[in-house]
DNA sequence: CTGAAAGCGCTTACAG
DNA sequence: CTGAAAGCGCTTACAG
């Protein structure tokens, strides 16, 4: 394994002077001895060890990837959940094309991401699904730049708090694409409107997503409610869509939407959308194949804009809230 | 940000002491002493600093989890593909009970391989999906543990490379999977059956499935190879069920499963299992959702095997080959 | 049971 | 444009 100093003792010249041309400070360095110590690097595979880097000060290339979602028990597997896994795979090819590295953390607590900030001395973090209520907590432990997915954090809550360090904010339009499934809903003719999702916290995405969907909706329909999705709320919306009490329902994730056809397509003889139009949410790559009409986000995008707020961006504050879309397709009656 | 040497200073010892603490080298520190540091540690908040303890020559506590597959294209989400994202959430979970860190990277190169493990001075490599033919070529580069996952290394092979790190192999019985569904088809009934993968490389996973396949059915069916899986694919299946030239089909992947049966549900009459049964792969929780026959794999098992053989075991050879369990569910018609 | 010394592989000011 | 010095926060032999 072969060291800078090894590199600036072949090239006889002073580690700085190696250290200066392996961070491109052309500036700093003449030509020829730039060119000299290029061709060393590659002729001995010279590779800088990145914990040495960082613990000498330099900027550290290690961002964590935090999954911080509250309603999760010990034994479930977050990183599975497939827009998780999507935002993993999109954050790790931007990382990868930013020239970081990235770490994969759930943590149960604001001290854990404190602590593996300062294990590692970190570059910055990406946390996903936290309340809003840890905001304080974690702006005033942390001292990297940090994003924030599925946050919903507002300027004036920014403000408040007047972090030291630099806050990205990446949210999604969750009320706005509730609103527009019942749109489209209602412009299929939809009548008894029902909501379905997992669990529904008072600050999560899901909560989000509801508010939009009452909203829309006003006192046009009867809201169905339940949590958490299982058996027995499947079981009720077939009674209530057998029973014409029930023609459409607007669900909080693609994953909801299938599972809730599969149910229908064992127990019941209703046909979609003809006795019940489906919404999904996410527009994971199985809606498509099961022509399913969802609502899309972009989560490229996402990651992203949230790996260049860490990476380049020297942007102090930084809010988003990216836009959805409505995907038509044939699980809802067309207009 | 406390240090050990502030810490060594406030209790009045030198810092080799106060790292005998932290590290639980009991033996070497006095009760007394011990408690006093200990006392220290939480009342200050004392964190490690990771960097300068790998740097300082002690266990490194990073696993950089690898994907290694040779069929995947740039622009592909290797980590969102659901057995993928089990993986890797199983993987963190087993990680962060061994007190390790984990980095997650694509790699397209051995070099890459190299290269992240010096960077970073890693205490092991999981490497996902890996050819064999770069087994001789990683060895030699690398010298921390490695642990593959779904790259079927036989005892001949490593002791013919003799590597000088320790090798854990985590197959998986995938002929043994084929064979067991290609069983339970033909006690079902079945008289023409097919075989449904997304791609087949000469090492990949789906051949050794294609193979047992191939071995369980011998002369007595007419195997349907389609490559890659899509909708001509599809279409086939579907021409060949209508024309009772088919009516079982075995798949490598749940996905796969899944998508042929909303093609058939979408586009034709065909009635699942009794026009065309078909068994899935993996056993996705989906899988259970849509009542779907499958070969189940035990994910956890395998991630626990490979953290624990890098973390704890001091195994310095590991071969092993997970067995596999045939589901029976509503996709395939009863025995 | 305890410590003084040297060093891991880098980078940061600071001089020239 | 180049370098000698000091240091990042730890751990490893080695003495006592």
């Amino acid at each position: 394994m072969v060291t800078l100093k090894e590199l600036a003792q072949l090239a006889g010249v002073s580690t700085m002077t190696v250290s200066n041309v392996l961070n491109q400070r052309t500036d700093k360095v003449s030509p020829a001895t730039r060119e000299k110590i290029e061709a060393l690097v590659t002729q001995l595979h010279y590779v800088p060890n990145q914990n040495a880097r960082s613990l000498a000060g330099a900027d550290s290339l290690l961002i964590a990837v935090i999954d911080y979602t509250e309603t999760v028990e010990d034994t479930q597997l977050v990183f599975s959940a497939p827009f998780m896994a999507a935002l993993i795979s999109e954050l790790e090819s931007a990382v990868r094309a930013a020239h970081h590295f990235m770490l994969v953390r759930h943590v149960n607590s604001v001290e854990e991401i404190a602590l593996l900030q300062q294990n590692w001395q970190l570059a910055g973090l990406v946390i996903v699904g936290m309340a809003p209520a840890y905001l304080a907590k974690v702006l005033a432990s942390v001292h990297v730049p940090v994003a924030f997915i599925d946050t919903p954090i507002t300027a004036i809550e920014l403000k408040t708090l007047a972090p030291k360090q630099r806050v990205g904010v990446f949210a999604l339009d969750d009320a706005g694409g509730a609103k527009a499934a019942v749109a489209e809903l209602l412009a299929g003719g939809a009548k008894h409107l029902g909501f379905l999702g997992y669990s529904f916290t008072a600050t999560g995405v899901e909560s989000r997503r509801l508010a939009g969907y009452r909203e829309a909706l006003q006192a046009s329909g009867e809201p169905v409610y339940v949590l958490p999705a299982g058996e027995a709320a499947f079981a009720t919306v077939a009674w209530r869509a057998e029973h014409h009490q029930l023609d459409a329902v607007v669900t909080t994730a693609d994953t909801l939407a299938a599972q809730l056809m599969a149910y229908l397509h064992a127990h019941t003889r209703l046909k979609i959308p003809q006795d019940l139009s489906i919404v999904g949410f996410d527009d994971q790559p199985f809606a498509a194949w099961m022509e399913m009409t969802t609502v899309a986000q972009d989560t490229a995008a996402r990651a992203l804009a949230a790996v260049d707020f860490l990476t380049v961006s020297k942007t102090p504050l930084l809010l988003t809230t990216q836009p959805v879309k409505l995907i038509r397709r044939g699980t809802t009656r067309q207009p």
